[in-house]
DNA sequence: CACGCCTTGGCAATCGATTACACGGATGGT
DNA sequence: ACCATCCGTGTAATCGATTGCCAAGGCGTG
């Protein structure tokens, strides 16, 4: 098993350990014969060095920690993709974890990444309030930044969409397809992006002069969104329009309305939150908000990045423009 | 930052390093003052180890890599979570890789995870061929178990689906409802489980006297089965079925076909494969073959666990069997 | 009372790679 | 011809935790 050592190299090639460890990594120069000498010793024993070894001597592992609290969601499966593609770029690797929603596994997770050495983390936190003790605690070991949702009160960096303006967005689009009553359904959890959205989705329709009929608060899934629409149908009239924190909840409530003949857009339009791939081919096809998670996930990894450099910035928040986009779930049905 | 130690712990406490290691980590009994004592030390200092350097000592991580071909794969992330999910009442913690579909990155993979001491590696290998090397050396390095695909000729355990019991399901299903004509969307990657369908779809559908139209590969995508389906749609008469390797190829073929006024499932039949979440959202909703994904997560974990304990036993290859889920893609339609 | 066992704690080696420091030889400038 | 550099290489300390070995003290037994 691989267990071989700097130390083989270096009596393979006849010359010390420093030789072979500046020959392979370049961190000073050789001369071209031992350069040869040494790589060709390397080769032959199959080395490949020991990251622990050398983590512990250099104390950086060159990796990040992600905290997600599903991978399951697509919204953030994409932006692990966008972290892990932007990490690569600079050298990185991305070490995954998922919360499960779960405040007490989370911060467990960051417990495990501190003990690892990650040389940060980024971190769409669970809960407003019961994920601050964990984030506040890993903040001061090392960098972190924040995306999608944050914590109040933790000092470090957050990169995420404007969820004002995301529902500034879908209740003008529904104020000027007429609509004058409205539903929202959402997650209990409180977050920011959570609570955000609600408070948008309540300024905005006061704003338009749409009446706010429910506001049902479950978990971020297609059951919930299920769930919910059916207790919608199941109360008695329904509003003009359902307004949904994500997508997942959005198809669940589609699922649901073809399940009880509730015909969309005819009887009720509904929108959607991420632009999740899915999101394009249910029935009817959603209309929702665009996340720019390339843009999010890029940024993050730059915040991080500076992070990890020499001096200290105060932490940076930044809102990213979403934008709308527009399908027959609230439109003219194309699928008749 | 983290820079509290067990020596600063073992000062405060007065006690040895050895002692504190002990105490905490419970390897010998300590009496239970210094237990006490050496506690409160390392909570007032806020100690958390450092897990690299007990890495090091120990020549353990109590951690597996993970390396799938995509994470924005509802297959791959129901796979990851049972994986990591098993692992986790293991006591082990998941270090998760996307290989994007390239064996050279995949390569890069495996050479990181084995240099990060990861104590073994659970992996669904990208290519038939192209991966071969970086596993076979892998597979020398620690213990390996690739899932759902699997590459020939490397020495390791196998856990995944019966794909020629999987595609006899879909045929038979499909030629007791009428079908005497079908085409195969499939990817171009030459891994076993691609090939395995190919194989099952021709041999099955002779078996059934059903007339192959066309095999076209692509990738594993959305896009990829939306431009197959165009193309079936311009070659001229349809088949009476389409079945894909995927389900999100077959995702993308119901979205071609929306697009292009053909029925689903009045003028063709379409099939997918693995039954994720969405499949049961599409317009029409997916007959598909599902996958018990729980099962070969958990076997994996089993038989990675196996491989880590002293004695080294013979690869074992296990085949689940999938089900048939019976959708509206391939039935009455119920949206109408 | 004497002897040996058992428990508990400390000393120091160890894991494998990196790197500060030192040294010898070659080079170039005056 | 001599001295100052500089380049390439080796020696050994270091990162932080774990653990083999040993010693001291407590206890029970003959």
């Amino acid at each position: 098993m691989g267990r071989v050592t700097i130390r083989d190299v270096a009596e393979r090639a006849g010359v010390s350990t420093a030789t072979v460890s500046r020959a392979l990594s370049g961190a000073r120069p050789v001369s071209p014969s031992v350069l040869e000498t040494v790589t060709r010793a390397a080769d032959d024993l199959g080395y490949s060095g020991n990251g622990i070894a050398s983590a512990l001597r250099r104390s950086r592992t060159d990796t990040v920690g992600m905290v997600v609290p599903s991978i399951a969601n697509p919204f953030f499966t994409a932006l692990v993709e966008g972290v892990e593609h932007a990490l690569q770029q600079a050298g990185r690797q991305l070490f995954l974890c998922s919360s499960r929603s779960d405040p007490d596994l989370e911060a467990q997770r960051l417990r495990s990444l501190v003990a690892r050495q990650v040389d940060g983390i980024v971190i769409s936190p669970v809960h407003g309030i019961r994920s601050r003790e964990a984030l506040a605690w890993a903040t001061g070991q090392l960098p972190l930044v924040q995306v999608d949702r944050y914590v109040a009160g933790v000092d470090s960096d957050w990169v995420g969409v404007d969820d004002d303006l995301a529902l500034r967005l879908v209740v003008d689009h529904l104020a000027d397809s007429g609509v004058t009553s409205a539903a929202f359904i959402s997650s209990t959890l409180t977050n920011s992006s959570t609570e955000l959205r609600v408070a948008g989705f309540t300024e905005h329709t006061a704003r338009r002069g749409i009446a706010v009929r429910d506001v049902l608060l479950g978990e971020y899934s297609i059951a919930w969104g299920r769930e919910a629409m059916q207790r919608l149908v199941a109360a008695g009239p329904l509003p003009d329009a359902v307004v949904c924190a994500d997508d997942l909840i959005a198809l669940g409530v589609l699922q649901a309305c073809a399940a009880a003949g509730v015909a969309v857009p005819a009887d009720v339009l509904v929108t959607g939150f991420d632009d999740i791939p899915y999101a394009a081919l249910s029935d009817p096809p959603l209309t929702t908000v665009r996340q720019p998670q390339d843009d999010i996930a890029e940024e993050a990894v730059r915040l991080l990045s500076a992070a990890l450099g020499p001096h200290r910035a105060p932490p940076a928040r930044s809102a990213l423009a979403p934008s709308l986009v527009v399908r027959a779930s609230t439109g003219v049905s194309a699928s008749g």
